[in-house]
DNA sequence: TAGGCCATCTGGTCCT
DNA sequence: AGGACCAGATGGCCTA
């Protein structure tokens, strides 16, 4: 139907190629809800639902509130609370369902685009950070988390070796860093001296400039 | 089979 | 007005 899973798809081909005439038939999403009013669940119940979900973590005490702390920030509270869900169904615009088709097929065309270079900049991220090479790659969640740690890491280790002193004194973030290192260097020294000094350098001419 | 992860579609909202 | 961004919905694949 609508999408694939990864396995099937190195590079899905886009809707309109699935669908060579989108013209021709309605799109699928007209297509997939015959019903769009019985299936409309409820908007209060959808922050319940989601809790889980890694972009409703629950930061400082608001749902989503500290993700997005910029302008987008004012759209939740002046739309009312809450983005309202959509009625799928299409038609919604005011032009003719048509135009509203071909709108959506370059919006949906955008989307994937930029979804894409998210991607892109995860696995960027990925190849990034030092860890334990498995076959499987980490995951979207599991990049950020090595990401923020690494990070955090190399904070402290930048500090130590500036004479800086430590946020709170953390004596177990001192021992992460250590270990940290050590699997850094390993990690490096698979992969060659000259990234090993690069990032000695890298670390040695910062704590020169603090 | 359930749960995790993912890609995609979609509509709402904001920004330019 | 159109594009970017966001998050919910949906469904497929994979693994325990």
């Amino acid at each position: 139907m609508k999408s694939k899973g990864k396995a099937v798809k190195p590079s899905r081909s886009p809707w309109s190629e699935a669908n060579p005439d989108p013209e021709a038939e309605e799109p699928d999403t007209e297509a997939e809800e015959p019903d769009p009013e019985a299936e409309e669940p409820d908007t209060c119940s959808e922050q319940e639902e989601e809790r889980d979900s890694e972009a409703s973590v629950p930061i400082g005490g608001s749902w989503r509130g500290s993700l997005r702390s910029g302008p987008r920030a004012r759209r939740e509270s002046a739309s009312g609370g809450g983005r309202r869900r959509r009625q799928r169904g299409g038609g919604g615009g005011g032009g003719g369902a048509k135009e509203h088709n071909v709108r959506r097929l370059e919006s949906n065309e955008r989307e994937r685009q930029r979804m894409h270079k998210l991607n892109n900049a995860f696995q960027g991220l990925r190849e990034s950070i030092p860890h334990i090479k498995t076959e499987k790659k980490l995951s979207k969640i599991e990049t950020l988390t090595l990401a923020k740690n690494y990070i955090k890491s190399l904070t402290t280790i930048i500090l130590g070796m500036s004479g800086a002193h430590l946020p709170d004194g953390e004596a177990q973030a001192q021992a992460n860093a250590a270990k940290l290192l050590q699997c850094y260097q390993r990690h490096l020294e698979e992969e060659g001296e000259e990234g090993l000094t690069q990032f000695l350098n890298h670390t040695h001419s910062f704590s020169q400039g603090s």
